[in-house]
DNA sequence: CTAGAACCTCAACTAATGTTGAGGTCAATC
DNA sequence: GATTGACCTCAACATTAGTTGAGGTTCTAG
């Protein structure tokens, strides 16, 4: 296997393949500026092999919950023109890692009040922690809202 | 206060004040089976006053993130006639707060792997669990897939 | 008894995250 | 150099969780 063959941009199908995600989803996702690709003599796409890790963080981060605007607005953050180095994926990672503390603390927060409420079954709406995010849980842990509510 | 008062069923303005949740939510809510509601003689809504704890339990499900489908299950578990008891609202919240642990779990593996990726700054596909989550995420946490995968 | 607030239904619209299909083109292989 | 699988665009549809508005009715207070 000739090392070149690793610098070939990859079509969309092999993409598709190597991340899990269909064609029609990097369509999606190229018009909303998640990702790009240059394209051929004949207008079909080509993409960078860096696009697979970018395609990689945009499932990963959809799995903690993030809406795809968030993930863009990430993503606009790395280098414009050059190729991400490993720092950068750091430094998004460790963005991520304080939203995934957070939401962690929320939902803790949140099932140490309802641990109170499976005594009383009460979820009556003023004496529940439980029903006012505003409460307790949004002075505690105002993450939680972030991804709960709109914006 | 006449004690008479607290037996009256609330207008659909009353609940929905006293709920934090819209009138027409609350139409969408009943449409999908998630609430219901008596009639007027002119045809207006009277709900029961333990409708507001119903719709308590249908916002503090949505915050854990559950999809009405399966708030709607919950709830249709619930004693068909009769007001709900403490005890019928205890065993949702149990239910629930299992979910939540799951989560909770699901999320706290994430985050470990991601601490693993930010030093390494990979997030690529082979390499990472965080791409695979029929690998480790997979197997000790299945209950993440319950929140992020379709059905 | 009447004005105005609150309520009713129904249809259409929103936003996010894609999928599906029609109709046509490209490119790699025999 | 033709075939065939992979690709292209564009439009429409799907799902979840509602909101908005039009057009009409009911309830309550004065």
């Amino acid at each position: 296997m000739p090392p070149v063959e690793t610098h070939r941009p990859l079509t969309i199908g092999e993409l598709s393949e190597r991340s899990g995600v269909s064609a029609s989803a990097l369509h999606f996702y190229e018009r909303n500026g998640l990702i790009e690709a240059e394209r051929t003599a004949g207008n079909q796409r080509r993409y960078r092999r860096d696009t697979l890790r970018r395609v990689a963080f945009i499932k990963t981060s959809q799995r903690v919950g993030l809406p795809l605007k968030d993930i863009r607005e990430a993503l606009e953050s790395l280098p414009d023109g050059r190729t991400p180095t490993k720092r950068d994926w750091s430094r998004l990672s460790l963005r991520w890692r304080k939203e995934l503390d957070e939401r962690i603390a929320a939902l803790q927060h949140l099932r140490n009040d309802l641990d109170g409420c499976i005594g009383c079954g009460c979820l009556s709406l003023k004496s529940c922690t439980l029903q006012n995010p505003s409460d307790e849980l949004g002075a505690s842990g105002a993450g939680a809202q972030r991804w709960t509510l709109p914006e």
